[in-house]
DNA sequence: AAGTAGCGTTGCAAATATGCAACACCTGTT
DNA sequence: AACAGGTGTTGCATATTTGCAACGCTACTT
């Protein structure tokens, strides 16, 4: 059966008259056209294109079909803007909190999409990491790192937040030298937690502790710099070029991450869109947050 | 921008009102259509179906897409109405010749495909090892192994066809003892060639020659019966499930396989469809001819 | 004649889509 | 209450499609 994206290759082709500009046209790889364009004809039986020095020129069936196909794209955008006009409808404010943490990086680009999307959507974000701004109706939706959402809120774990123990890639020959990473420090949080425990902890127990950052994203800068060994969030330190991961390169899940709204807007529209489609969007992320993504050494 | 053939799974949903029996109808998995109607609803931003223990209904904005989409599916249904109409158009006959040994299994599935394609062409197929009757305008259009075609033809070079050794399946437990494999004989093809040459034979040096069969498939079926060692182009051997390979599962690529016309047939446009037609099928069968196909021990 | 800028094609690696099989759910029947 | 026959979803292995980069060709310029 005919593959209908196929028309569109054609009509790009047709419009441009060559693979290459027809490939801009469609924000496509140009060999991507010419295979699709030979594909097509090839299930059709029949040539739609002569090949000259110049580019493609139509054949005498390539005429028939570019008249009706063009009068389908007609119909079709018709298609698009219809929808268009349906997500102009979706209109007001919604109310967002999570930590500042996982805006920059995470959630900010799945945002932005959001609002393009939904042009009429107001966002109004907010900073906060407490849950009670969702029960007393502060927020609307909120991100947040819990192990189990209270029984008052409903929503979808997202992803398991590992982290991993990263220095400053500078210093990534020096791992060589026996016994240097032992003399390097941990970066605590403050005074009751002046060193890491858990999992990640175990790997290296021979590191002492000095300095004390509160901040994540302090801390890694700190680390960038060479002051000392940190443990960060795999989303922060492995999209940090500037940051490597300490062998063995284990990584510690130990947070949850989940999308959280009240249930009063369960049957709210536009509430349901948003979480939708920012649970969604961050599935296509859960490889970052959860420190599977392959950079330079070991995953 | 919109992928168009979404709107064919949305469409076959529609008019089936379950994703099961649209995928029957697509002749897909059910879990593509599930899929497909997700991300799509994804991309416009609106559910186009709400989901009931009974399958899927329309929503509005579904209703309105619906009737868009099953006109456009009018429209594009008369484009391969228009298609088919032109295949029609190529008719009369087509003489085509190659060595027996390569119609049952290879070329055959290709011949009835371009039946299919094209229900006026008429197929006078001959068997015959000659490059002569192509000279002599006897066949329009040959599949021949030859190192170089002659000049006075022209054509294209589709696979290298490669040979194996092969035994038995039901032989494969005594390979292991050590010894057996020696005892074996190979079967030659007539006087002047009782033993084979070249790479594969030096592979076994020490198989003793017994029995000539000039005939390649009485070859093949011989071996499967366990008389001997039999050397066979791979697309026999691997295609048989009671043959296998014997170690070390060499192949040798020492044939090549051209289809070939003659040039005053260039021009012709239903030679050089067909002649089209067979080069993309052939290049499907690639690794199949070049003894790459993976089949139980190694390629 | 060499150089440049346009074209389309192809091998290979990476990304994406698909099929399969197991699952969870609902409905009506035994 | 258990079961059979529907429904849709999901994890995983495999196929297919895509992008990238290198290539070869032609036309036009220097």
């Amino acid at each position: 059966m005919l593959n209908w994206d196929d028309l569109k290759f054609f009509l790009a082709v047709c419009k441009q008259g060559s693979v290459r500009s027809a490939a801009e046209l469609l924000q496509v790889n140009h060999a991507t056209v010419s295979r699709r364009i030979n594909s097509f004809e090839l299930a059709l039986g029949q040539r739609l294109f002569e090949r000259t020095s110049q580019g493609y020129i139509r054949t005498k069936l390539g005429d028939e079909i570019y008249a009706e196909a063009s009068y389908l794209e007609e119909r079709l955008s018709s298609v698009e803007r219809k929808v268009a006009g349906k997500n102009e409808e979706i209109s007001g404010d919604i109310r967002v909190t999570f930590a500042d943490q996982l805006g920059f990086e995470i959630l900010m680009p799945g945002l932005a999409e959001f609002c393009k999307q939904y042009p009429n959507i107001e966002l109004d974000i907010a900073d906060s990491v407490s849950l009670l701004n969702l029960a007393n109706r502060e927020a609307d939706v909120a991100f947040r790192v819990v192990d189990e959402p209270p029984q008052y809120l409903i929503g979808r774990k997202l992803a398991v937040i590992h982290r991993a123990c990263y220095i400053a890639k500078s210093n990534i020959q020096k791992l060589e030298e026996p016994g240097w990473l032992e003399q390097q420090k941990w970066m605590g949080w403050n005074d009751k937690q002046r060193r890491p425990v858990g999992k990640i902890a175990k790997e290296y127990p021979k590191l002492e502790s000095r300095h004390k950052i509160s901040n994540g994203f302090l801390r890694a800068s700190a680390c960038k710099n060479g002051i000392g060994v940190a443990i960060l969030p795999c989303f922060i330190g492995d999209l940090e070029p500037e940051l490597t991961r300490v062998p063995p390169y284990t990584t510690e899940g130990k947070f949850n991450l989940w999308i959280l709204s009240h249930p009063d807007l369960r049957k709210n529209l536009k509430i349901q869109t948003f979480v939708r489609f920012m649970t969604e969007y961050m599935a296509s992320q859960k490889a970052l947050l959860e420190g599977k993504v392959p950079y330079g050494e070991k995953p």
